[in-house]
DNA sequence: ATAAAATAGTTGACAAATGTAACTATTATT
DNA sequence: AATAATAGTTACATTTGTCAACTATTTTAT
């Protein structure tokens, strides 16, 4: 590593966050000609699950539910995808990619998939399973420990408020 | 609660990042007392370098320098951090960490190191190591790959390599 | 059958993160 | 001395994160 001389004593959770970082900056460049220039997670999870709901797509991403819905509008905006109430079950909207979101999404995918093969590319298959079956455990382990609510939106009746900041100043 | 039925599809950076978010959501949780709600990466990174400029910590972190400055006016504020222009070279301001910043950064550091024990407890040594190894592998490939040089983009050719941002420390 | 609870999604307010351009001050290079 | 480079700052715009409160709908419990 040419930089970052301490960066082997940065906790998994900075490095990872470090990591998204490049990465999304170098998909971001690899993009720049695209209708859209931001996204591209959600997108990307759209081509595998068409016509999911907004909450499947929450849960697996881990983004907010509220953050989602503007999200989902400035995707509609861009004539991205459509929003449909599902007839069985009028709680839920249908994000269904539209002609023109399938077609940029494919290119999204391509990128995606281009810049794992490359940075991938170097590192052999035992240690890239390795690596993926240590990322899944590391996830699923941190979702059994305790956690705020944001993102498993458990309802918390006379919730702790945090401590103002501001009052020590 | 979410399930992730395909996050083995998600590309390695939207994996590194929901792994980043859970861990910080545990971290958050597990810090509730203190009187910082956040920057506790910053803080972990003064704890082994205290007294470094600001750069220093952009470069180590993949923080913005203009974000980097409300960063430090708040951990200023709030008494965790002194300000110091290097009298050597008076471009440079030190970023020192006071009494309180120590102690509480005390926790901090215990929190990262707890989480990262705890989640990598059923890990073996032999695939921490070739994690940790991957892991580092990739951030070093991301930061050399020049960001429009994408052999899947054939259109955009002749495109002058732009050099990865020097992270140099 | 009805009331209560849970779920999916929305809104509005606000704080924080992100990105950019222009800027000062200082030091290094030519 | 002029120019470039570096460290940091300011101002501004946009996006994202967070929270409480809300509607609408469906499920569960009584």
């Amino acid at each position: 590593m040419p930089t970052n001389t301490n960066y082997a004593k940065l906790s998994v959770g900075t490095k990872a966050l470090i990591l998204s970082k490049l990465y999304y900056s170098v998909l971001s460049k690899s993009l720049e000609n695209l209708d859209i220039e931001r996204y591209y997670s959600i997108l990307f999870f759209l081509n595998e699950h068409n016509g999911c709901n907004q909450q499947c797509i929450c849960n697996n991403l881990a983004i907010d539910k509220t953050a989602m819905v503007k999200v989902i509008d400035h995707l509609i905006k861009v004539g991205f995808v459509d929003r449909n109430v599902n007839p069985d079950d009028r709680r839920e909207h249908f994000i269904v990619l539209t002609k023109k979101g399938q077609k940029q999404t494919a290119e999204i995918v391509k990128s995606f998939h281009a810049i794992d093969a490359e940075i991938f590319s170097s590192v052999s298959k035992e240690d890239q399973a390795t690596f993926n079956k240590v990322l899944c455990q590391l996830s699923s382990k941190l979702k059994e420990l305790p956690a705020t609510d944001l993102f498993f939106n458990y309802k918390k009746t006379g919730r702790k408020k945090k401590s103002a900041v501001s009052d020590k100043v």
